[in-house]
DNA sequence: AGACTTACATAGTCTATCTATATAGACCAC
DNA sequence: GTGGTCTATATAGATAGACTATGTAAGTCT
């Protein structure tokens, strides 16, 4: 069974992309789609189709604001950050996930 | 903010009712449904539209067999019970859960 | 020039749960 | 005895969210 990569659990996305922002300040979105893969040592991978998407739903919602910038290697980039309201956003998806996540552990630890 | 009950999230709706079926051997429906909102502390709560559709792909699947019995209360009601493959699929369910959990828990707990 | 890589973007598909609705029988109250 | 409520199962259609596939563009390397 070849530890492959799941898919991201839906409804955990948004979390995903706020804490990694949180985390590093600024960061363009090929970015932030590695910083996942990495620090979840490829468990899970954002596809580009999930993420570009999600980054411009968030720029509606006002969680983050994006300025077009250059990479180290040369390249143009949108560079996101959170806004108070993403860092607030941040703070409801983790006290959300922890409460589903804790009711499932529940279930599954009983005897 | 009111506490409100949560959707199950996508991917989980198996392992909880195979772990719950797991538990207390053979349970009908409307008990699965129970059992979970109450080992939940009312904070997951299975919907009818979701659970007897999700119960009849078990089914097909072989995770689960069922028979029509009588409720103590003297109501007819599907009685299902976990199959070999049902057990064995539990413990990939669980072991796929806490690898993606795992995952994004990292990605939480960091500075 | 051509191939490869980075980086962003969008349209359409797919999966899984939900909402809404329907059926049927048991029990209770009046 | 019939109307209302509760238990219990079931299905159709809606919806949400991440995916696949595809396309653009610009930089680097040979």
């Amino acid at each position: 069974m070849a530890q492959g990569r799941d898919e991201i659990p839906p409804g955990t996305l948004y979390l995903l992309i706020l804490k990694t922002l949180a985390r590093y300040g600024e960061l363009h979105g090929f970015e932030i789609a590695n910083s996942i893969q990495q620090t979840t040592e490829d468990v899970l991978q954002v596809e580009e189709g999930s993420l570009y998407p999600a980054l411009q739903r968030m720029l509606i919602k006002g969680w983050v604001v994006a300025r077009w910038g250059t990479t180290a290697g040369n390249r143009r980039a949108r560079y996101y950050q959170l806004t108070a309201a993403g860092r607030k956003q941040l703070a409801v998806e983790i006290s959300q996930f922890e409460r589903v996540m804790g009711a499932i552990a529940r279930v599954i630890q009983t005897a």
